[in-house]
DNA sequence: ACCTATTTGTCCGTATGTATG
DNA sequence: CCATACATACGGACAAATAGG
């Protein structure tokens, strides 16, 4: 498996190793089943250090990516692929928008402020 | 503000820290809109490294309890008592969009899709 | 049941970058 | 410009879970 990543780049090389991850297991360069290399392992064919690495994988792991596990390594889940469960939150949240006469605009912001944290 | 941890027990020192920080909080030892200690400042008083206060901080920020921001410091979070149906709402929806890997930017469109109707 | 190798988990120390006030 | 304080990354060490023989 490819990834790279820009030592210099001004994006943190953690956030690139988990976004050319989930690209790659997207793409399915990786197949769910399959095993990410070990973190010592990447983070020495990547040049940078084994907790830079690690901080990805466990950012992969805490959005239920990967089954990340002492011992076992970091395995591809599988992934999701119709989500009925989208449409109903939405629908929640529209329902609890109208009936707090709050104007979309606001939900619009909230979710953006929401989901920088 | 008074917090003990034991370094010999079984349970990680940082998760110590992040349990009894929600303590001091949610006993009002600490009120909202107060600051927190300095994470070098926390350390070195509980003799402990500052990465591990400091990674204590961020799960604490995950969790919206405090505004954790370079320069300023932690600031203990007002907790949310108005309207928090919409905030739950909010929160589930980007729950349900990050375990389902769904951008935010598709979100928005199924938000003003949904709300046509 | 035991031993061993593998692999992540936690913690320490240090250095440098960067936003805030 | 300056001091403060978190953000990221490096390196090293030991602990603990897992898997396989």
């Amino acid at each position: 498996m490819l990834i790279r990543i820009d030592p210099r780049g001004s994006e943190p090389i953690y956030q690139q190793i988990v976004r050319e991850l989930r690209r790659a297991i997207a793409s399915g360069e990786v197949a769910a089943g399959e095993r990410l290399p070990a973190a010592r392992e990447l983070a020495r064919s990547l040049d940078v250090n084994m907790h830079t690495v690690l901080r990805a994988y466990t950012e992969l792991r805490d959005a239920e990516v990967i089954d990340l596990r002492r011992g076992r390594g970091a395995v591809v889940l599988e992934q999701p692929t119709a989500a009925p469960e989208v449409g109903e939150a939405v629908a929640e949240l529209l329902e609890v928008a109208r009936r707090h006469r709050i104007p979309l605009s606001r939900i619009h912001q909230a979710l953006d402020e929401g989901a920088q944290r």
